[in-house]
DNA sequence: ACAAAAATGTAGCAATCACTACATTATGAA
DNA sequence: TTCATAATGTAGTGATTGCTACATTTTTGT
């Protein structure tokens, strides 16, 4: 696949360049928002030019809707990777309420890259067309979830997955989205790990109380 | 109070244009956060000149630590009016749940701009000194009505305060703060009011089956 | 009445920004 | 080999930014 000169073929090391920008705009708008990440800086940090967002990507904002795409396309990869035990719907269900916290926990620039997309009323995502495409699979987590447990009757028939996909979220998001202000409000390091941990027991309670048909003391964590 | 102009003296005035100042910050920051709001963007809102965010304010950061201080003074001094019926602990909670929910919902200002600070980390909110004065009365407003229902047995008594508080901010800011980005998620527009009201309601029950000791089909409401 | 100071107005500076014109190199197709 | 073009590099441009020097007006304490 190399030429004669060792290096890698003109097209691999273009797609290259392609990914590294992108990469670095995940980085950098992630770092500082749409605004405040300037475009020579996300070509720097790339080993790039300026001049190759532009040819890549068009401009600043074609840039930033590729970006946006790329967090949700990894959002949407990992969470096809959860493997959900049906016959047990609680165990799912907290399976798929741990998945979220953690990720959210795990990729701050997920939030904050969102965070830059609300404060822009969703622009740049109403763009994508690929966006609709993203909102299956993270929903269907947690329905795969709830439709089991409302067959065996533990979970109510009334809840709305979408409800509780929103809650989920929610809980894991705010957590990691405000640790800052938080922090300072609530006078105590939201990042602590063991602070971090109640939190996610506290959430899991808190989806299985909202969740189960007959409420019991013992469906929170031993 | 007014020289023979008929004016306002000087005092008066000057403390407008502070204000003035002020309140143009907030809802610049908001809009386009610290660093999308231009210093002179603001000055031009409040009628006045850039020179006098200088003046009085020192820099532009330092106009964004008064932004972020009006807001929390703001915040605490609607709940300071919120009026908890203590001898019905969970109508008390679903006051305070109501309460929160709305107030996210009606101060889209307050979400952005703290959604800002936490982009840059909590660097401000950290300089100010008021700051650990803020939390104490939105976390008690939640505490009393949980207080209230453990004594009566209610409420169970190893849940934490704290927890609840952001339990509840987190489901009520994170509907408001990521609407455009979940309402193209979902494919529906949060921003419906009867898609709103679902949503508190369904807030209210989930609160409520947390906290509830004895876990009952009937805390939903009618 | 007068001087110190508070408050405001004007004009502009240096730096950074997104973006582009233009040139150059490397590559694959013929 | 030749040639069209994909990919990259260089050097800017005009606009906007946060901020400041300097001047002026208004008020207040004595």
């Amino acid at each position: 696949m190399n030429d004669k000169t060792g290096r890698a073929p003109r097209q691999t090391r273009a797609q290259d360049t392609r990914a590294s920008l992108l990469k670095a705009a995940v980085q950098v708008f992630a770092d500082s928002g749409l605004h405040g990440g300037s475009v020579s800086s996300i070509a720097k940090l790339a080993g790039s030019h300026d001049r190759m967002i532009y040819y890549y990507f068009g401009n600043k904002e074609g840039l930033f809707v590729a970006a946006l795409e790329e967090i949700y396309r990894a959002y949407n990869e990992a969470e096809a990777r959860v493997v959900l035990d049906l016959t047990s719907p609680i165990t799912a269900l907290e399976t798929a309420v741990i998945f979220f916290v953690r990720y959210f926990r795990d990729h701050p620039e997920f939030v904050t890259v969102l965070n830059s997309e609300n404060l822009h009323r969703g622009k740049h995502i109403s763009l994508s067309l690929r966006a609709s495409q993203f909102s299956k699979p993270a929903v269907g987590l947690v329905q795969r979830a709830l439709q089991a447990g409302q067959r065996t009757g533990q979970f109510r028939s009334e809840i709305s997955p979408r409800d509780v996909y929103v809650m989920i979220s929610a809980l894991g998001y705010f957590y990691q989205s405000n640790q800052y202000t938080l922090s300072a409000f609530l006078g105590e390091p939201l990042s602590a790990p063991e602070r971090y941990l109640q939190w996610e027991s506290f959430v899991v309670q808190a989806v299985l109380r909202t969740v189960t048909s007959v409420p019991n003391e013992e469906t929170s964590l031993p």
